[in-house]
DNA sequence: CTGTTAGCGCATTCAG
DNA sequence: CTGAATGCGCTAACAG
């Protein structure tokens, strides 16, 4: 409890002078930095405590130089106001928040819409963080080369790419796609339809994955079907696919929100899933256990994903290098296949 | 296109160096505050954004006394690490993200874990934020009592409480619960039982709306079932809830995660959803359309929620008064009961 | 061990 | 219309 009556303090000049001490003094005591009598310092941190009174922490990231915070962007390149209904992201924001506290840093949450090739230089000119971290490279992946040239606290959680400069942490998207595809084979699948935006480079890896782990026959009849990914707009684009006739036996879905969105046009059209169609997802989102029936899907560990962008961004801020990451999914084998 | 070669502009002294002007002109020119010759602001402004300058947000706003960012508090009062999997409470943060940005203001997110009564009046008095928003009271509405009682610009999402003296902004919970309550007798069902942790006061209150809408008969046989609001802790309370013997013909969950955990236990039982079984849900997030069979819920108008609580946040910050807002909820019959 | 002093980058009086 | 000076709240030399 505290009880702050009389004078509010609201700097450690107000506490330094019911202390009777110097401000610097009162800065070290609260600070727990420089040499500085113990008693001194229990006495200034009780007397703080006692006022309810803590530093303020813009003046101290300005003097020190920093921000304290750092940037979570969502580049909306074509999703116009989308990304964050996917789970995916929203566990992965979930993650980076916690794994940003525990380090003592704010996360400050952005979701920009690209306009141009500035967006990005003029985020970071405006200083308010320390570092930036960019989940999906949606379609900027220019402006991500230029501005990582010169500005080393940068992030991107998204395929990685051998010609791309910036520091990238995420799945190996090709390796997950011919997971999918390998998959489908075993099951007998051979007509096969892939659901997805290519534009996105980890859908387009994903895809190019999924394509050349299939046997020429099968990858010369492999249908791609551009679906956003939001859950509407993959229903509705499995349902005028179907529409149209369209029979396939096998779908390889860029994202498991896609996965779940063709699953429920196919219940409208009476196609049975598993029995005629074989469904798998991608991410293995908390839901995709839960959807009828459950969900095959290809497997991106998020928490790791976090954690690893958490822990680069660190490392480029203490001055140190840092390599780009990318893991090996994992097939989850359900019974929508 | 910047063109940043020569000496970098680091700071409005930089510029004002290289423009042969004073720091207070540049401050003018910048800001497009105060009187100024047209002339100059035009040259400086293009000065500026020649050598790719902007202002250092973090010292605009430690002299204007604030800081431009507003948080958005995820207390985890009983579910550690779980609500940012919530797909609601994801999609509210989007919103709140874009009406923020919109104002001018930055998101800073934090989930905390609430440890004894302190946390919410240290994280105000570390002044990171010019308001707070907090998602959901938790166990918490004691706590946040306090605070509002000497703290103006906060709002909670969450269920009106008549006792609480804290802003609120949220669905009439009550009558949401009522709604499902009707829905589900007159689909015939009698035999029914609620899923949900009701130690939320929001769930609480959906709870006790459904039981007021029911027959004294009904209501005595009402089951009440513990679930967190994972998808994971649902489907297995719901599990052992099926185990155990019971054979409800319908279920009320207090959000479509839990729903959709409900039914895919229900499923494994081979119990058929809605033949059997009539599930209804709260929320109606993107994904419940898409679940198999596409569930009945009620709907809360998420978009809307977001724009009021940064209205009203806005509102307290410029001084204003403001009050709690509560909206009708809206039945939503899908396919699942 | 503690106090004095000088800024961090900016906005805003007050003069001119 | 523009410049000089002051300080937002804090930390870090540098003295003592």
């Amino acid at each position: 409890m505290t009880d702050h009556h009389d004078d509010p303090v609201r700097s450690i000049t107000d506490l330094a002078k019911i202390a009777g001490v110097s401000v610097s003094t009162v800065s070290r005591a609260l600070t727990s930095k420089g040499a500085l009598n113990k008693d001194t310092r229990r006495r200034i941190q009780e007397l703080a405590a006692r006022h309810g009174f803590r530093i303020n922490v813009a003046a101290q990231n300005l003097r020190l130089g920093r921000t304290g915070a750092v940037a979570v962007l969502l580049p909306l390149g074509h999703e116009r106001g989308q990304h964050l209904s996917d789970p995916f992201f929203m566990a992965m924001l979930g993650f980076l928040a916690d794994e940003l506290a525990e380090r003592g840093y704010d996360l400050l949450l952005s979701r920009v819409l690209p306009d141009g090739e500035d967006w990005l230089d003029s985020f970071i000119r405006a200083g308010r963080t320390d570092g930036v971290i960019i989940i999906g490279q949606s379609n900027q992946s220019a402006v991500l080369d230029r501005t990582a040239s010169h500005y080393q606290p940068l992030v991107i959680w998204g395929a990685y790419g051998a010609r791309n400069q910036y520091l990238t942490v995420g799945t190996d998207n090709m390796a997950g796609g011919a997971l999918a595809a390998t998959h489908l084979l075993a099951r007998g699948r051979r007509s096969l339809a892939f659901f997805g935006n290519v534009s996105v480079p980890e859908f387009a890896a994903r895809y190019q994955g999924f394509l050349s782990a299939l046997p020429a026959d099968a990858r010369d009849r492999v249908e791609l079907v551009h679906a956003h990914v939001t859950p509407e707009a993959s229903y509705r684009a499995a349902t005028d696919y179907f529409a149209a006739g369209h029979r396939p036996d096998g779908i390889f879905a860029a994202s498991d929100v896609t996965a779940m969105g063709v699953i429920a046009a196919a219940a409208e059209q009476d196609m049975r899933v598993p029995e005629q169609l074989s469904v798998i997802g991608f991410d293995d989102v908390p839901l995709a256990q839960m959807s009828n029936p459950p969900l095959t899907t290809v497997r991106q560990d998020i928490r790791r994903g976090a954690a690893l962008l958490v822990e680069l961004l660190c490392r480029r801020l203490a001055g140190e290098t840092a390599q780009s990451v990318q893991f090996a999914p994992e097939l989850v084998i359900r019974e929508s296949s």
